[in-house]
RNA sequence: UGGGGCGUAGCCAAGUGGUAAGGCACCAGACUUUGACUCUGGCAUCCCGCUGGUUCAAAUCCAGCCGUCCCAA
């Protein structure tokens, strides 16, 4: 009997990974990290009372110091050099997949599982992820490889959030009812600014560099931001670019947001990358992946649209989709090449 | 202090006698492990610079005033 230690958030989704691994045989016992912010430590008691409900055992693996340093660190440095970072895709890769991944290890158990939506299956000798139809989260998984992907299980993959509910609902858990998490898990009941500071106000401007207005530092946009600019034009305005080395944020028009060409680094593929292909890549969550080119130059790998695809955002991860599998991703670092 | 134009919600702006379009902004909700995008809804409490007049009825016509812009001196 496999042992596995289910990454528990207290909501549905990794209850219900729980509850299936049981049906299916294993031996599960749940772990819930304690991040160091009374917002996501709320979760090790819920998961806790969810894992004696269902009569599992209940780990909790204190890994603030890692979620400071790999979570929290590059957040606020990438907003205050006003990039858009997105530290779920951090979390999973240094906390989920690495810090728990080990700890587990560490405690004789031979798999893990998490709740994440996306299909672990075997092609051409390797392990890959697929995209699930109902509801997916493959994009924040790139960063996994084979390594991992092999103690990995991902029990509710390919199915319906209902499914997941009727699940919990099943087991009598009140997690059941619980809605969906949305904002960044340790921003719950504070403002972005409480992280990351104030950053100096500066100039709108527009693509000829002519003032539009004033905006209250870059940290609170992101590229084909609308909402929030308090400027009115003849046709609505979004953020095109944010040029922090002189505290300017370009405003322009939706037309304006399109990118063709951009690059990424700190990339990942899941499995071997094969040459002169048309890829799908995704350049944000729950962004439909697009027809591209993929080009692995050094240590930056150079992505091309077949067409244009709208704001491409420096800090965002640009996730890559071979055939349906996830082949891998990387972190934006130059768009409009 | 001669001539002309304009004054409609935070911004832009339709509407020239029949009882206030639209866009932007903003707000709310939906969606969403990124305060983004998108979608849906709301948004001038008899109100159209002010005051008075004409009319069954005016933001729309008339008069005066105030404000503002342009031209000429």
């Amino acid at each position: 009997m496999e042992k596995v230690l289910v990454a528990m958030s207290g909501g549905v989704d990794s209850s219900a990974a729980a509850i299936l691994l049981l049906k299916q045989g294993y031996e599960v016992a749940g772990a819930t990290m304690k991040l160091g912010f009374p917002e996501t430590d709320a979760a090790v008691p819920e998961a806790k009372e969810i894992c004696e409900k269902i009569g599992i055992k209940h780990f909790e693996f204190d890994f603030a110091g890692e979620f400071s340093e790999n979570v929290i660190k590059p957040f606020i440095e990438e907003y205050r050099a006003g990039h858009t970072p997105n530290p779920c895709v951090f979390c999973n890769k240094y906390l989920k997949f690495g810090a728990f991944l080990k700890r587990a290890l560490e405690l004789g158990y031979e798999k893990i599982a998490t709740g994440h939506y996306a299909a672990i299956e075997k092609d051409g000798g390797y392990l890959k992820i697929r995209r699930t139809e109902e509801k997916d989260q493959s994009y924040v998984l790139y960063n996994l490889n084979q390594e991992i992907l092999e103690k990995l299980i991902l029990p509710v993959s390919g199915m319906s959030k209902t499914q997941v509910r009727k699940i919990c609902a099943g087991e009598g858990l009140s997690v059941a009812e619980k809605k969906d998490s949305q904002d960044i898990c340790f921003l719950k009941n504070r403002s972005y600014s409480d992280f990351v500071g104030e950053t100096a106000p500066g100039d709108f401007v527009d693509k000829s560099g002519s003032i539009l207005g004033r905006h209250g530092g870059i940290s609170k946009y992101t590229i084909g931001q609308r909402k929030g600019l308090f400027i009115s034009a003849p046709n609505p305005l979004y953020v095109t670019d944010i040029i922090a080395a002189e505290n300017k944020v370009v405003l322009g028009e939706e037309a304006d947001l399109y990118t063709k060409k951009f690059e990424i680094t700190n990339f990942n593929f899941c499995y071997p990358l094969k040459s002169d292909i048309i890829f799908k890549v995704a350049v944000r969550y729950n962004a439909k992946p697009e027809e591209a080119t993929v080009k692995i130059c050094d240590t930056k790998c150079e992505i091309e649209f077949s067409q244009p695809q709208r704001a491409v955002t420096l800090g965002q991860s640009a996730v890559i989709y071979e055939n349906g599998f996830l082949q891998g991703g990387g972190i934006i670092s130059r768009r409009n090449l």
